[in-house]
DNA sequence: CTTCATTCGGAAACGGACTCCGTTTCCACT
DNA sequence: AGTGGAAACGGAGTCCGTTTCCGAATGAAG
């Protein structure tokens, strides 16, 4: 399909990513492209290069997080309590401690096929969908619970922690139902 | 006080204001100041006269909707069912009829004591503890929920709605609690 | 080492919120 | 009912950030 790439192009698409994902912890989605392009030693005009706008770069730069989410879940959300339960926190724990991640989540969503985009992206739908599965077989959750449930969960506490938000609360009012 | 305000000043006002609700209902957010301006028939100039920025705009043209809402939560979220519950349902449905009451509500969290302001908002507030209290007494709410609880969960829902979630199912999860 | 397709850099174009100020309008006081 | 001047108006212009454009530079293939 596509003939590889130039050594040098494909060096500075990684210093652009890893200068993006730098600031973008920090301070979220309000740092300029230029002042990415120049932390990451090279012109904006390279950056527009390497990715369409700006938000192609704020996703990219969060891609490596689903992979870390997907290694979570798998190491840790097939025990014995509930597995989304688990998932949830942990999922809130990096949202909170990563603005550039819930940058990411809260655009990905509302336009032209952006739903799971992204390799890491695929694969931890699949562990979602086992998370589930298995959470249902042990009676943990309702059995009409579906992948995109969750993605609505999370959507939500992405703009929950947005917006300073207490997020552990959240899932608690989720958890513990909102009636006594 | 203050003098009393001009009186084509207070009409280019309302004619602003109103301009903003119609265009706001439709297009949310992205409405451009010109074109308000020229749909009210003022310069920009006038616009900004009246409102310090965009948002504040963006939030007087939703403020009627917050005397709506408190009127409904008034004269029926004080029966034998759940008055929360029919309160966010209601909420949830002029929600997604008017983006303009979703950018408000999305943006007014987050910056320098923008909690309730407006009168509006302050007498919904005090309606909204009522409704906790009341559902409290009646055993159909848990005993720990507060007002910051409701806007955590207005806040959600609102961003469910902006990003085209399924938010009766939201609200279905939050209810009817996550695990079996 | 020449060729030339790729990539680079950053100056300029663009887009949209917001400001500034000369002009116009209201109204309180003769 | 005229008028002085405070208040409001309009919209061209500023500012600031994203995105585009294209001549210069650089890496790969022969």
């Amino acid at each position: 399909m596509s003939t590889k790439p130039r050594a040098d192009a494909e060096r500075n698409r990684t210093r652009v990513v890893d200068a993006a994902r730098a600031l973008f912890v920090e301070r979220g989605d309000d740092v300029q492209m230029p002042e990415i392009a120049r932390a990451a030693g090279v012109g904006v005009g390279t950056v527009y290069r390497h990715f369409p706008d700006r938000q192609a770069l704020v996703e990219a730069a969060a891609e490596h997080r689903f992979a870390e989410i997907e290694e979570y879940a798998r190491a840790r959300c097939f025990g014995e309590s509930s597995g989304l339960e688990r998932y949830l926190r942990f999922v809130g724990e990096l949202l909170s401690r990563d603005r550039g991640l819930t940058a990411a989540i809260d655009s990905a969503r509302g336009r032209p096929g952006s739903e799971p985009r992204g390799t890491a992206r695929e694969r931890l739908e699949t562990v979602v969908a086992e998370i589930i599965a298995h959470d249902q077989a042990a009676g943990l959750l309702r059995s009409d619970c579906t992948v995109a449930d969750v993605y609505l969960l999370v959507g939500a506490l992405s703009s929950v922690i947005r917006k300073g938000g207490d997020w552990a609360r959240f899932l608690d009012l989720l958890r513990d139902q909102l009636s006594t």
